[in-house]
DNA sequence: GATGTTTATGCAACATTGTTGCAATTTTAT
DNA sequence: ATAAAATTGCAACAATGTTGCATAAACATC
């Protein structure tokens, strides 16, 4: 791993008031290595079965206690979850753009440049959050 | 159960070419009482556990194919279905309408009557199906 | 650096959820 | 009423997620 992302992920870890551990700095390195999302398996199968599976729970779950990775709708039972690239913190969490699957590829990765648009709900509806999942042909499977 | 009710529920199973049984209609009947999503465990749940969790699962799957019932994405492991209102067939199966999801009372509905948004994603990637979840708390619940 | 305290990890055991093969039953068509 | 086709229930298994507790690692302080 280069010196100088290992230092941008102790920083990201420091400024959450996180403890340094090894599978915390290599979790966070799998992020950031995939452009797109990761579910439980595959830090299983990238990590070289190096860490217990409870481990990748528990570490999966402080990240999102924190803020640094969200999670990504589904709709079968795989929980899906990226790296926050911005603006989010531990008491206000929100994804601001659009998730998208390639059906070709299987990856899921995050829009940013893509905003949520805004939907007006019927009458008598409070909206705290949106998500949008588009499904469809990613740049590279074309 | 309603005479009219059983009559609309045998109308859909013989239009999808199913044929018609305990399981079926028991399923069908438990989505047309309840106004939102269910996931698989509320079926074992108001079935009064009367049928096996395979048959349920294989109902649904079965459902699933024909058109007859849609998921709904979630960031957790369970998978909700929706009945299809209108406009689905086996083939040509979209949801054209937003999900709503309540933070209070947990349910999860479809509001017909709010359109999906057009969202225009970056150059190179194509759409096919666009997915929308919002949550918030509910008319009941406020 | 060494030391004690706090925190995280790994293991075991368990709970939940989903899948597959096969025999028995039910539904449908004749 | 009967035969063929489809569905169901059971058993066994696989995958996924959770909890308690003893051990190990990280951190703050000296």
């Amino acid at each position: 791993m280069l010196a100088k992302q290992k230092e941008l992920i102790v920083q990201l870890l420091r400024s959450s008031k996180l403890s340094i551990t090894d599978t915390r700095v290599k979790i966070l390195e799998l992020f950031l290595k995939s452009n797109g999302a990761l579910e439980h398996a595959d830090f299983e199968k990238l990590s070289g079965k190096s860490f217990d599976r409870v481990t990748i729970y528990r570490t999966l779950q402080t990240f999102l206690d924190k803020g640094i990775v969200h999670k990504i709708p589904t709709t079968d039972t795989s929980v899906r979850y990226a790296i926050c690239k911005s603006d989010c913190g531990e008491h206000d969490h929100h994804d601001h753009h659009v998730h998208f699957r390639c059906e070709e590829c299987g990856s899921t990765r995050c829009l940013e440049e893509t905003d949520i648009p805004v939907i007006s709900l019927p009458k008598g509806y409070d909206a705290h959050n949106v998500e949008v999942v588009v499904s469809g042909v990613c740049k590279e499977c074309k």
